[in-house]
RNA sequence: GGUCUCGUGGCCGAGGGGCUAGGCAGAGGUCUGCAAAACCUCCUACAGCGGUUCGAAUCCGCUCGAGACCUCCA
């Protein structure tokens, strides 16, 4: 906690120093999913990004509170007045009740983030959950006379905010720009200026998700929620603020003005935006109908994919790459990362089982500052991954007998690839031992025949022990002979 | 059209005025019954054109190219 953390603040769009409003407390919003669908690898983005966040705050020995929110209303699907919840309408066109589809989708992401080995937030709110909590917002923003009422619709009222606030800082964004851009749009007939966005919707009468308010039957407006929970969870200034980029605008514009709007002071502190995948250089979204899910990922099922990937590769893949640059997605990528890790998480293993020697001719001892030094400056995990590789040929040249290192050193690598690799990074060891219920029956079983086939070679029976090995191939477990007896390992292709 | 990013070796990706990240792929070698792995060596790039500077991939300008946001999106 001592050591001097730095994070990129889009506010400001340089990297400030990390000061927490209440030591060691310090608060995170992350803005999560909207369940109207399954997790696809956008989504993983965020979710990994803001775990090493969550993970390496806690490292540092900050008491962190972690509010990741599910979206379960609020999102329209096209323009504010003849718009049509999400959720809402997945709910018709599969005729369930809209929280059948919130809990299915809900639950499915759950399962995906545990895939990812992304921890779970100490408070994940829904929306839903909290519509007294947004009502009281509206009513606050009414109070302050920087909204206005409509037919049984709530509008902000961006140009009366602008006038002792500034809307689009942190967009970089001017009122007077906006028009041109709203032009197009039909429907902006309750609304007194284009850029002014809605708090609280009146819902029509085929609308199936509605809340009774003090302006009638609806539902809360599209940037309402997190502004309400973050502050209910977090406290109405908080530390950290995160989300996608593309959240920038209008989502957490919106926020900024809600927040001042009801409480006078700026929420947040320090804004945090990871980039997006591309694949093929252009992004991966639902809007453009070229994404991959998670799922589909796992079991190799989408037609783009050369085949599954293990959900620790994508984990890698993204933890390979500044959380603020784009990541573009191919087949040869996630082999690259997958080859990567498992050379990684093999050096990982072989550390533990190194034999100490009398002297290490050289130095180990910077490792832990160099990983640490790369992920407080804003939380570059490429850079501390990479002097991770420097010390896997180290480990890999002990193992071979070609370096030395002595039980001091032994330990203290033990200790960073402990701490790097399972505690910050998250990567558990899933490439070469799944978690099977047969897995110790195949462990005692996989003795047996190494067993076996040492005895064939050592009768120099070749024939056999060629035999063994290639069976063995046929079901995926690859065979290899070192110096001091054979392992023994999954093999993917 | 407006606002803003980015263009790095075969591929993915860090860095960001002098100290040539890392991963994957490729070539050669060591080891080995063979194979695989591992290790060693090699492959030294920053879109183009100007400028600033003793020195630029890194700063500035222009050109070309790609992308994001301006509507829901992680």
């Amino acid at each position: 906690m001592n050591a001097p953390l730095y994070i990129h603040n889009t506010l400001s769009r340089k990297k400030e120093l990390f000061e927490p409003l209440n030591p060691p407390f310090t608060g995170l919003y992350v803005c999560g999913p909207t369940v109207y669908g399954d997790a696809h690898l956008g989504h993983a983005r965020p979710a990994v990004t803001f775990d090493l966040v969550y993970r390496y705050l806690k490292h540092l020995g900050y008491k962190v509170r972690y509010v990741r929110n599910i979206t379960d209303v609020g999102h329209l699907e096209n323009d504010a007045d003849e718009g049509e919840d999400k959720i809402a309408k997945k709910a018709r066109l599969e005729r369930l009740e809209p929280m059948e589809v919130v809990q299915y989708y809900t639950d499915r992401y759950h399962e995906d983030m545990d895939q990812l080995n992304v921890l779970k937030p100490s408070i994940e709110p829904r929306a839903s959950g909290h519509i007294i909590e947004q009502i009281e917002m509206v009513k606050a923003i009414l109070d302050a006379g920087l909204a206005y009422e409509v037919n049984g619709s709530v509008y902000f009222d961006v140009q009366k905010y602008n006038e002792k606030y500034q809307y689009g800082k942190l967009s970089g964004r001017a009122v007077e720009d906006m028009q041109a851009g709203s032009r197009e749009l039909d429907g902006q007939g309750e609304k007194r200026h284009p850029a002014d966005f809605a708090l609280w919707k009146k819902a029509a009468p085929q609308h199936i998700m509605r809340w009774p308010s003090p302006w009638g039957e609806g539902f809360p407006g599209w940037h309402l929620e997190c502004s309400a929970m973050s502050a209910k969870y977090l406290g109405d200034q908080f530390d950290i603020h995160g989300g996608g980029m593309d959240l920038l605008f209008p989502h957490h514009e919106c926020e900024i003005a809600q927040s001042n709007a009801t409480y006078g002071k700026e929420a947040v502190r320090y804004w945090m935006h990871n980039n997006m995948i591309t694949i093929h250089g252009q992004k991966m979204g639902k809007s453009l109908g070229n994404f991959i899910t998670l799922r589909e990922f796992f079991d190799g099922s989408h037609h783009s994919l050369d085949r599954a990937y293990d959900p620790m590769t994508i984990r890698f893949f993204i933890l390979q790459a500044h959380y603020r640059s784009t990541l573009d997605f191919s087949n040869e990528a996630l082999d690259a990362a997958e080859k990567g890790l498992k050379r990684l998480l093999q050096a990982h293993d072989t550390l533990k089982k190194l034999h100490p020697s009398d002297t290490s001719d050289a130095d180990h001892g910077d490792l832990a500052e160099k990983c640490h030094a790369a992920l407080l400056d804003d939380f570059n995990s490429p850079v501390a991954i990479a002097h991770l590789f420097d010390t896997v040929k180290t480990i890999n040249a002990a193992k071979d007998g070609k370096a030395k290192l002595n039980k001091a050193d032994l330990q203290r690598l033990q200790e960073v690839f402990n701490t790097f690799v399972d505690e910050i990074f998250g990567l558990r060891d899933t490439l070469s031992r799944p978690e099977d219920t047969g897995q110790k029956t195949i462990y005692g079983l996989m003795d047996l025949i190494l067993e076996l086939r040492q005895e064939a070679r050592k009768n120099k029976d070749w024939d056999t022990a060629d035999k063994l090995r290639d069976r063995l191939k046929e079901v995926n477990i690859a065979i290899k002979d070192g110096k001091d007896g054979a392992t023994w390992e999954y093999a993917n292709n």
